[in-house]
Parts: C-alpha cells; structure tokens; sequence
DNA sequence: CTCAAAAAGGTAAACGATTACAAAACAGAA
DNA sequence: TTCTGTTTTGTAATCGTTTACCTTTTTGAG
C-alpha cells in the first residue's frame, strides 16, 4: 500500500537517491529527470516517511508547545488561545507542525521536557506562562533547544520571549484615572510568583507615585487570574474601612470577578467603583456594565512568537525578546460622570 | 550527546536486543538484567529516538487533530477549546501526543489530511466538525485510518463519532416554552450544510408540531454560528409583521447577537422577547441579561472521543455513535412572568 | 578529435530502534 | 556425565530516508 522512495525510484527509473534530490532540490538533477519524477510522485501521491526522514536528518519540523502551569487549561484559556493561534498559523506557513505535549501522561512527577523534545526530535519550543514555571522549564531554558517564551522572560543562549510591555498596561490605566479625578486605586494581581502580574503591580505602584497618587498596601491582593479569585478578593477590599474608587485587575477574569463581588455589596458600577481588566476577552463586551479593559495584541503575540522561533532554528539572530505596545480599551464600567451614558 | 541503544548496552554490558526487550517489556528477560538496565537507563536519563521507533513499529503514538473548517479558529472556538482540551487530557492518559495540523501550510488546493496522516503514520485522528466539510473530510473517513469525529457523523469503516443528543436539545426548550405559555418561537440556524444545526431544526420543527405549536417558516434563518450572523438574522425576523415570543439559536453567540438587536430595537429581554441558546460559553453568564442555554457536556464529550480513538486504534469493538445529553440552563433570558426576578 | 571540467546520476553507509531467529546458559533427570 | 528442555541473551536484517563520495555522461575549448 505504501509507497517507499525505492519503488518511486524504480518506476521513474531513477536511482532512489535522485528521487531523494528532486523532492528536496539538492544536487544538480536535469530538468528532464525532475519532470519525470515528479510526474510519478503525482501519480502516485508518494509521501516520504516522516519517522525515516527525521531519523536521517535530525530534523523534525515540529514544534513542542508547553503550557506552564498545572491547570492543563491552554485550549480554553480565554488570552492565550489566541496567541496559540495566531502562533499555528504563522508556523504553519513556515513548515511547521504542533505537537502538543499531553503533560499528563507522565504526571507522576514533573515533566521532563528535554526529554520530550528530544525524544521527538522537535526543532523548538514554545513556552506559555501558566500559573507556574517548573524547574523543568527552567532546565528547557537553559537548554540548546530553540525556544521561544510567551509572557515568560527566559534567559537561555537559544531562548528568546515575547510578550505586552507590562509597564505600559499599568501606565495608561493609572494614567486614565489619574486624568478623570480618580485617586484611590486598588490592584487584584495573580500569583505572587507570577511574572506577568508583578511586572504590572510594580509598574502600577510606580505610576501612582508618578502621578502622586497614593498607594495602599490593603488594596494589593494577589488572586490566580480565575474569577473566583477576582471576586473573593474583590470582597476582602470591600470590607476594608475605606473604600477605593476604582479597582484594576490583571485579568478579565479577575475583574468580572470584582464586578460580581461589587454588585453583590449593594455597589454600582462604575458610579461607586470602576473597574478595568487585562485580555479583552470575549466576556467584556457582553458584561453587565461592559468591561473596560487593556488589550494586549495577542495576534500580533504570536506572530512575532513564531518569526522569532523560526529565526531562533535557522541560528539568525534573534533579539532576546520585544515587547508589544498594550491599547486601553474604556467601556463602561470606567465610565466617569458626563462620560457615563448609562444603560438600559 | 544524545545516548543510542546500543551505547546503554555497552554501558550495561548486554546487547540493543536486551536493552529494548527491557523498555518495552517483551521477551523474558531475568529480573537481574531488568535491574541492571534499568539502573543505566535511569542515570543517563535515556530517551528511545521517537523517530526509528515509529519507522520500525509503524506506530507513532501521535494522534491528529483536525478542525474541518475554514475559519482557523479551533483553539479560540468558545465550545470546542473545551472539548479539545478534555480529549488532550484522556488521550494523554492512554500515551499518545497531539499533533495539529496547520492547514495554512498548504491551503494551496485542498489539504489532503490522508497524505498528512500517513506521513507522520499517525495512529489516529480526531475531527473537530467546523463550518464547512471538505472532500477530504470525507476521503479521510473513508480511509482505513481510525477517525473520531465530534459533532460530525462519520460513515468510514474505522470511524465513530460522537456528539451531543441534538433532537434532545430542541425538545428541552421547546417543551420549555411549551409549560411557560410561549407558542411563538424564531429559531436561528447555523450554515445550511451544518449537519448539527439541521438536526437541532429539524427535531425543533418536530417538537414544536409535537406540542401543538405552530412553526412560522419565515422565523428560520440560516446564519453562521458567530455573533454577527445572529444580530442580522435577528434583525431580519423583526422586521416582518409580527413578533416572535421567543428565539432560540443553536449557538450562544448567536443569540447574544439576538439580544444585541432585540435591545437595539427597544424591546427588552426577557419581558418582550425570550432567548435561548447553545453551548454555555462563559459569556453567558456575563451578559445583560444573563443568557439561557442549552449545555453540552463537552468534559464527557471530549472524553468518550479519546475513549473511543483508543479503542479504534486498538482494534477493540467500538460503537458507530454516541449521544451525550444536553442540560438545559435556566437564565434571565428566558424568565417569564413571576419567574423572573428582574435585574438591575 | 582529444581531453579536462562540469553536470548528472548512482552506490552504499549511515540514522536508531525492533524482532525473528539462533545461540548460549542453565536446570534437572537419567 | 550427558542429554533434554527451558530460560535467557545475542545476531543481524529491517524499516525508509539522506548524503558523502564515486562513476558516468555531457559539454565545449583548443
């Protein structure tokens, strides 16, 4: 049933290294025998073998995706799912397949990735932040292995990452307030360990001061970026003695969360507290009231994920990462006073 | 660098047989060798080459996954991410990796999914039912190869599929409708080749006959699944002459496009209009109103998928088909009368 | 017409596993 | 001790490519 180069060679009556040459266009072959060859391999719909091919080469044209967090929730991960997308299908155009790491099927114990990737004999990695970085990512990082991190700094000689200039999303949202007369600001960040969302509560504390606004140490919680965790924390600032006028939240999630958590205290949003996210996810725009929030370019994310692991494999030179520009995106629920054309 | 079979056999004095009749548990091997080998394995941290053992056994252990539709959106779709991850986590127990097609690689012409699968000798391949099923769809259901389908009746020999009971999900609602007094129902479909949006209208016209209800042909648009389709669509059934009591749309995003025109045509939902729609995506907890549903069990979906790859690619005994009971989710959508305990 | 250089094509050895089959080692019985 | 039968281990071919290197053919200048 399956063809074999040897038998392709055969019928074109070639020898099964110049079938070998036509397919892959090295060596000089006359345009004659490549007429001739590729006309069999027509016919015939010949596909050379993967595993035989890869064996030789040591070349797999695949792509090892690893979501870094313990939740195996990349596919339904309302930010990152794009970038996964936007990343296949510029992979995609370059030659690359996805294999998707099922980390579960080794879980007793942490997965070991190198391994992986070297069991598979795949080209490179692409990383994306979960809720937490194993050490078994970290000894990727440090690896040879081409890899290419998405909200996740690494270091490594063959690592690169991309993600949002965090410092900007905490910037434009502080800004924002700062230019509406809103002064009292609280954080609801993710994980303490997680990079993403210190790099934005830093960058939010220093932007407050920036602006001289004040910072409270009580309107600092860290949550996991679920909803749950936006609306518990929501409610322990609530039963703080002060209140504050605003909330910015390092999720979507978390903010819907906040917004539930507002509701339910009797509070209106934004009138008494407004509230901002991060992601844009879907839910934003059929919240009630519709959620503003920082978008982060995640097509873009990716693509420049994917440039940038393709370059990594081909040894170019690569920058160790880049940033992309977030876009403040006001709705409702950050609406101030005149600004505020209600809702039905 | 990278450890051969027959250097762990050097290392452990015995020959490459010996060393793989270890690792895969064949052959009778003395338990004090099992131990000897072992011990190497485990310190060199040796990984069997992916590639010469798919050459050899034919069997790659990798699963493809294919999202038959022309849209790309497969990891960003707000039903089927949960379905793909549940089938990545199951799958992943039983030892396969996910390996995902790029279409755009050679969306020149069809992609011939056949060719795909034998190159990488996958073991099997799941299909993901998208907007449209191509001709290769078909060939590849055809084929010997073992074929899941989800939300897609598949034909082949070595196919299965699973999906939601979708004569189930119409008579929910209906009957719904039915006990709350509401005889007028719109029903907004997805494309007119989609075969899950035809047996959901089909069983819709059905129970709704069942149930003495009169069915209004020109309440019956044919849409595309996504937000947009369903505010036009909805837009159209308000202008003719008179107003249905209810829609009901077989995905949530279109009936939150629904909602979107009912609301711009000043009329309220719930109180002038119910809307119902399918899937449970997250946003319809958050949108205004919050919205009824009917819920696909896509945990159990994703599961009985892998389940039943597994057992297609084992050559044990599986079942054609299997139906998953849809929940129908009350929300403030479709509140009637006393039921409805407003909103603010 | 000769001959060197360039072009075209072929040979055979990898790559790193698996697995029939053969061989050796061992046990126990005669 | 010898022999038979069972366990255990090893040998070598195989899977389907690629590629270094070699051979043959072609080309065209002198």
């Amino acid at each position: 049933m399956k063809l074999t180069i040897r038998e392709i060679a055969k019928m074109a009556g070639v020898s099964p290294a110049t079938v070998s040459k036509v397919i892959n266009q090295t060596g000089r072959i006359s345009p004659n025998t490549i007429q001739k060859v590729k006309r069999i391999i027509e016919e015939t719909g010949y596909q050379p073998s993967f595993s035989a091919k890869t064996l030789t080469t040591k070349k797999s044209n695949m792509i090892g995706l690893i979501y870094a967090g313990e939740l195996n929730v990349e596919f339904n991960h309302p930010f990152f799912n794009h970038v996964i997308n936007s990343f296949k299908n510029t992979i995609g155009l370059l030659g690359y397949d996805i294999l998707v790491f099922s980390n579960q099927a080794i879980n007793i114990g942490e997965v070991d990735y190198i391994a992986r990737a070297s069991h598979y004999q795949l080209d490179g990695c692409l990383i994306i932040a979960g809720e937490d970085i194993g050490d078994s990512i970290t000894k990727l990082d440090e690896s040879n292995i081409p890899t290419v991190g998405v909200d996740l700094e690494l270091s490594g000689e063959q690592s690169s990452y991309v993600m949002t200039d965090n410092k900007k999303v905490s910037k434009q949202v502080v800004e924002y307030f700062y230019l509406h007369g809103i002064r009292k600001v609280a954080f609801l960040a993710g994980q303490e360990k997680s990079q993403v969302s210190n790099e934005r509560r830093e960058s939010f504390v220093q932007s407050m001061k920036e602006f001289g606004m004040d910072v409270d140490d009580n309107w600092i919680k860290y949550g996991n970026y679920f909803e749950e965790s936006g609306y518990e924390k929501m409610k322990e600032i609530l039963q703080e003695d002060s209140r504050p006028d605003a909330v910015f939240a390092v999720s979507d999630m978390m903010a819907l969360g906040a917004m539930r958590a507002i509701k339910e205290a009797g509070l209106s949003v934004p009138k008494d507290i407004k509230v901002v996210g991060c992601d844009d996810i879907e839910a934003c725009r059929y919240s009630d009231p519709s959620l503003a929030t920082v978008k982060q370019d995640q097509i873009k994310i990716g693509k420049l994920a994917a440039t940038m692991l393709h370059d990594l494999i081909s040894e170019r030179k690569v920058p160790k990462s880049l940033l992309v520009d977030p876009e403040l995106i006001i709705r409702d629920s950050c609406k101030v006073g005149a600004d505020f054309s209600g809702r039905s």
